[in-house]
DNA sequence: CGTTGCGTTGAGAGGCTTCAACCTAGGTGG
DNA sequence: CCACCTAGGTTGAAGCCTCTCAACGCAACG
C-alpha cells in the first residue's frame, strides 16, 4: 500500500455529499482521522465479543463486518470503503455484537469518543453529515436485506456491484467505470448468501452477458446501464446530493 | 384498542434497560410521547420519497418498515413493537428510502426534532439510552440479515418469534411465553424472504414439532429451550443488561 | 347464506446447494 | 531455471429445498 498523503482524505470528500464544510470543518475531520495504523490483509479488526476500542474509520483499503454462526458460517453485513466508519456512539457498547475483517491492507485510525464528541459539538456542519452517514450506514443494511431476501442470484450480485461503483466514485476510486475489488468469490458468497460455486457461475453469466469484466482483482462494468437495470438499482438509499435538492 | 394510560409508557420501559433514569429524566420521556395518534391496522404511517414528519415512536400496536421493489414484492426490514422509534436523525433527511405500515391498530406519537435534541441536551442519561436503542436497532438489522442470508427457512421463523419473545417482554407484553402477534403468514414470509405457502408449511412443522401453538393472534412458545437452539439464538446483540454487567 | 380473507394442502418445476474433480497462475525451493 | 505446491477459480452431476400454481377449507361478516 502507498500512503497517499496527496489525496485527499476520503472522509472528508463522502462527509461533503451531505452538506458544505468550511475550511475550519476540513481541518477538524483531518485532525480526527490520526494517527494512523497499517492492518494487513484477511486480518480481525474488531472481534465480537470484545470491547469496542473506538470509532473505527477507513481511511485506505476495503474491510467487512461479519457475524459468525455457531455451523462455522460467516455473514457479511457490510463492507467499509475508504470514508466509512464505525458507529459514532459505540463507545456505549461494553461488548461488540459483531466482528470486523479485512479483504485487503488497510490504512486505519481510531477515533476517540472524546474526539469525536469534540468535533460534534465544535463543528455543527461535521456532526449533521457523521450523523447522515450513519443514516446511510442503516439504510445501506436494509437496502443489503431486501437484496438477500428478495433479489434472484444473479440480481444480488449486479446490484451490489452497482452500490459499489457509486460508493466508490464519491470518494474518487473509480476510473471509468472501473475498481478494484480485492474479494474473492467465497467472501461474495458470504455477502450474498450463495454457496461459493453458485457465485462462480453468477459471474459467469454476467460476463456471458457482456455486463462485467472481473479479473486480477479489478471490476470493471462494461454496461452500467444495463447492470443497474438488472439489479433494479435504486441509489435512493445512499442519499447523495440530498442538501442540493433541498 | 384500549387506551391504557395507567401502564407505563414502553418507551421508559425499555430505555431503562440501557441505563438508570431520574425521575426527571422519566418525565422528560413522558412528556415527549405526547400528543398521541391512533392509527388503524394495514396503513402506512410513512412513504418512501415522502419528506419525514418527524420521529416516530411506537406506543401501543405493531407495525413494520418495508421497502417494495418494482415487481410489487415487498421486503420488510424491522418491527416496530411499542417502545420503539424511528431515527432520531431523521430529520436530517428530505426524503425517506422505506415505508412503514402497521400491522395493527397503533397509539404512537410523532416527535419533533426540536424536542428531541432539547430532551438529549436536558437530559444525557436518556439521550444515552436513546443512542443505544439506535445501535440496538441497527444490531437486529444485522441479525435480520444473517437470518434471511444464513439460515434455514425453519430457523428464520424460530429465530424471529425467539427474537419479539424478548423484545416483547423488555415492554411487559408477554404473559407466560405468549405474547399477541397480529401478523398474517404472508408478512411473515415478506419478512424472512419465503413464500406465504411455505411458510405454512414451516409453521405446520414448528406446530408437529410442539415447540408453539398460534392461533387466535396469539403465538405460544410451548418449548422455549428448544426453539431457541432450533433458531440458534444469540440475544447479545439486543443488548439488554448492558449497563448491569459494566 | 353467499362472500371474502386467510390458512392449508398437493403436485410439479426449478434455482441453488453439495460433492467432487479439474484447471490455472503465482510463489517457492531445489 | 524448472518442478512442485497451493490458493482460488471453473465445471459437471445429482439432489433437495423452496417456489409457483392451483384447489380447497373455514370462520367471520353482512
Amino acid at each position: 500500500m502507498t500512503p497517499s498523503s496527496t489525496q485527499q482524505n476520503p472522509l472528508i470528500a463522502k462527509l461533503e455529499r451531505f452538506g458544505p464544510l468550511s475550511d475550519g470543518d476540513r481541518a477538524a475531520v483531518q485532525g480526527i482521522s490520526t494517527p494512523v495504523e497499517y492492518v494487513s490483509a484477511q486480518t480481525d479488526l474488531v472481534h465480537e465479543g470484545e470491547k469496542p476500542r473506538g470509532t473505527l474509520l477507513m481511511l485506505e483499503g476495503m474491510a467487512y463486518r461479519y457475524k459468525m454462526r455457531a455451523s462455522g458460517a460467516r455473514q457479511i453485513v457490510a463492507y467499509l470503503l475508504p470514508g466509512d466508519m464505525g458507529d459514532l456512539d459505540v463507545g456505549l457498547l461494553n461488548h461488540m455484537d459483531h466482528s470486523v475483517g479485512t479483504f485487503s491492507e488497510c490504512k486505519v485510525a481510531w477515533i476517540k469518543p472524546e474526539a469525536l464528541a469534540g468535533i460534534q459539538q465544535a463543528h455543527p456542519a461535521v456532526a449533521s453529515a457523521l450523523r447522515m452517514s450513519t443514516l446511510v450506514d442503516e439504510a445501506t443494511l436494509r437496502e443489503w436485506l431486501l437484496n438477500v431476501g428478495g433479489r434472484s442470484s444473479i440480481e444480488r450480485v449486479a446490484h451490489l456491484f452497482s452500490e459499489l461503483l457509486l460508493r466508490l466514485q464519491v470518494v474518487g476510486l473509480v476510473t471509468g467505470d472501473s475498481y478494484k475489488l480485492p474479494i474473492r468469490q467465497e467472501e461474495l458468497g458470504d455477502t450474498t448468501g450463495m454457496s461459493t460455486v453458485h457465485v462462480n457461475r453468477v459471474l459467469m453469466e454476467l460476463r456471458r452477458r457482456g455486463l462485467i469484466d472481473l479479473s486480477g482483482g479489478s471490476l470493471t462494468i462494461l454496461n452500467r446501464r444495463d447492470l443497474e437495470a438488472l439489479a433494479e438499482f435504486k441509489p435512493n438509499y445512499l442519499h447523495l446530493g440530498e442538501w442540493r435538492a433541498a
